[in-house]
DNA sequence: TGTGGATTTGCAACAGAGTTGCATTTACTA
DNA sequence: TAGTAAATGCAACTCTGTTGCAAATCCACA
């Protein structure tokens, strides 16, 4: 299990692989698309539309509103997921590794960090009331991180 | 399994009930706080505030802030709990029955109703990163209603 | 039963996250 | 390279929830 680890790619290459993902995918490369998955894709942590703003001021001016639309993009084609813990704010993290694939995350409840959990398994089959149709399970695991303890 | 069962008794007996539970607790009775939470306890979905100032809107008037402070208030005194999914909107739901007993949430991805799926048992133990203590553990699992399907 | 004082309530104003409309600019196709 | 659909920037907005403060209420105690 991994947490937060910093990509050992420069950020140059990963902005090279945010467009070639994009490419890929025949959708259009725009400046604001290549910046904001780059920077998700150095960040193992799911992190806010605030965060990612001031993370991305230096290199590249953002109005709000586009990175609103831009993180939505990316939501929409699958490049990202976003989650909302108890704070009611939408964090962002790319879904490079896993696609589709599920995962537990951690919550810290003092610092509300939230951490992603790679290696569960969503195994558990649950039984719901007739005519309930089960897509995904999503399960947060809430307590104290390592530096809140 | 059960799923949004009301009660059978009568809204008055659920006051009364309301009553007892807040004065057995030795905190002060105020209408808000009987109406409030006698709603609460008539309702097995999770709620948000807006349902509750809709349907109390005929008994009782209240001011939408004070429903804000009611509901902090049950919250913090343990009378109900209150959980956030994908609208970012508070639910709240009465305690009663499984005070501090984890249970999982069903999620509508079309309708984003939320039902309480009782008989989930948090047995599964997860390996965290070194230093991370787990204090309860929050599954929803997300598909389609009986309704949406 | 009446009263003092801490709590709760109502109102107005505010805060923060996210959205919408629209004119301008940009990326890509032909 | 020009035309066009898509993306961007800006301003104004919505929606949920919060804060400050004066007025009303609850309840312990006389």
């Amino acid at each position: 299990m991994q947490l937060c680890c910093k990509s050992t790619n420069p950020l140059v290459n990963l902005q090279k692989k945010a467009e070639e993902m994009i490419r890929y995918r025949g959708e259009r490369i725009t400046p604001g698309r290549i910046h904001t998955l780059a920077m998700l894709l150095s960040e193992r942590r799911a992190v806010t539309h605030h965060e990612i703003e001031e993370r991305l001021k230096g290199e590249h001016r953002f109005d709000r509103v586009t990175l609103y639309r831009v993180l939505e993009w990316l939501n929409e084609k699958g490049f990202v997921h976003r989650l909302v813990n108890a704070d009611r704010v939408w964090r962002f993290r790319a879904n490079i590794h896993e696609y589709s694939q599920p995962h537990a995350h951690f919550e810290c409840l003092r610092c509300t960090k939230v951490v992603c959990l790679d290696d569960f398994e969503a195994a558990h089959d649950f039984e719901l009331p007739a005519g309930y149709r089960s897509r995904e399970i999503e399960l947060t695991v809430k307590g104290l991180c390592a530096e809140c303890t």
